[in-house]
DNA sequence: CGGATTATTATGTATATACATGTTCAGCCA
DNA sequence: TGGCTGAACATGTATATACATAATAATCCG
């Protein structure tokens, strides 16, 4: 598999500037060597150098400026990845049998709460569904949902009685943008009831709001019993490579 | 700002096929052209073609195959920017004074607990934090802090009366990996207590560990009151541009 | 001496070219 | 028919070159 070599030139010379960068030989503010002088020394042309600090530059490790030169960013460490795996594959992870349930699904007019969370100025139709994700038999997150019938009138025709709507909505709408909204709430009376947990346990929520290229798509709620779940987010400078 | 002209060639082949991507026009699975065949579209080299295609690839919108060649990629959508701001950088975002507090501050060898929160295998002496940081009159946020001194023994030295240790740390260590583990807490009496808040309000709770080039430097805990405070994270296909 | 003009310099983008590498496919031979 | 071999092909990487662009440094002149 890969070793962790990836001998290609290219690789060899980021990863060499990379460890100087991370390990503060080269400190914030550091000018690197003008792209010559890198070619120069690794006997390499200007162009394969050039390609290096252009990638090192779009990983935010480095910042360039011409004529100047290259210099080594501040560490501004304010961004980290957010893997947000399907509840189905989440459940299975932890070796659980995975069930679901749709608990409502109301066709109406966007009332105004609903236009504010879709982010909508006209009205349209949305579906509105509540349902249920299991984990073995205890409930393991309550999924609310509006669904823009305007951007998707597909979602009318289906029942999603069997089929989570996350599940056969990204099989509709292929790429999307999407915001997420997280924080921590006391389970109310209702939310308390059906998640099986005391009244007032923390919860964590996950607010998803997702556009496609025609306009809003949809509009999410989790609630999760806080105690038995963790969002994972990791940063590495340089990022994937 | 950014008119989403940029007119370099390459910007507008690439926002071109990404148009085509996201709009559905190119389902996942699609197989683009070949490079020669985009060159010769455009007008342009087949490096430049390359170019593109090399980067819509590392944005994980298509994937490539030698031979066969490029395909619009299955949507994961599995993961989003989470923006990590610094506490203080917060709070004046709310328009309110900030202010900072140390509660605590214990060198010791490390025990069993501090060795998992580090990850450290042998023993070694840590500097246990405690701070609190308010907005306004309000408590904001409470800091739980354990700094590795084997890797920043210049901690050792610095007694974080006015300087938070975080600002202090990213000074010291300039870049860095980080882990996150994001979760929803009932506040205990004494948590509720430094908060001001109602005992078992649901609060966020954020814990960070970081590594630099020299191993384990920090291990920190974040306690927000839940209902003052989200956490936002966005995700767009092709990400940064 | 100060302000405008010009030259220099480093990066940014693009092209043509070359060869390497990994797949697929077609054809060959047993 | 079955398996092997090699040609064809698409991508991957690297080089040399050219010109554009932006910022600084040097120069010139009123």
């Amino acid at each position: 598999m890969t070793n962790g070599k990836e001998a290609t030139l290219h690789h060899r010379i980021l990863s060499d500037i990379e460890g100087r960068i991370v390990s503060g030989e080269w400190p914030p503010g550091y000018r690197l060597p003008f792209e010559v002088d890198l070619a120069a020394q690794y006997g390499c042309s200007r162009m394969t150098a050039n390609k290096v600090l252009t990638h090192l530059a779009r990983a935010g490790l480095i910042e360039r400026r011409k004529k100047s030169g290259s210099f080594v960013a501040q560490p501004v460490m304010q961004a980290a990845v957010l893997e947000i795996h399907s509840i189905e594959a989440e459940v299975r992870s932890l070796k659980l049998p995975y069930s679901y349930r749709l608990e409502r699904r109301i066709l109406r007019e966007a009332g105004p709460a609903d236009r504010q969370h879709l982010e909508l100025s006209e009205t349209a139709s949305v579906l509105d569904l509540v349902c249920l994700h299991h984990a073995g038999e205890r409930p393991f997150c309550l999924e609310e949902r509006l669904i823009n019938l305007a951007t998707v009138p597909e979602a009318e025709g289906e029942d999603f009685a069997r089929l989570a709507p996350g599940t056969w909505l990204i099989s509709q709408i292929p790429w999307s943008t999407a915001e997420h909204k997280i924080y921590a709430l006391s389970a109310s009376a209702d939310v308390a009831k059906t998640l099986d947990i005391p009244r007032n346990a923390a919860c964590l929520v996950i607010e998803r709001r997702t556009w496609g290229s025609s306009g809003p798509v949809t509009f999410v709620r989790f609630t999760y019993p806080g105690d038995r779940h963790a969002l994972v987010a990791r940063f590495t400078p340089g990022g994937e490579n």
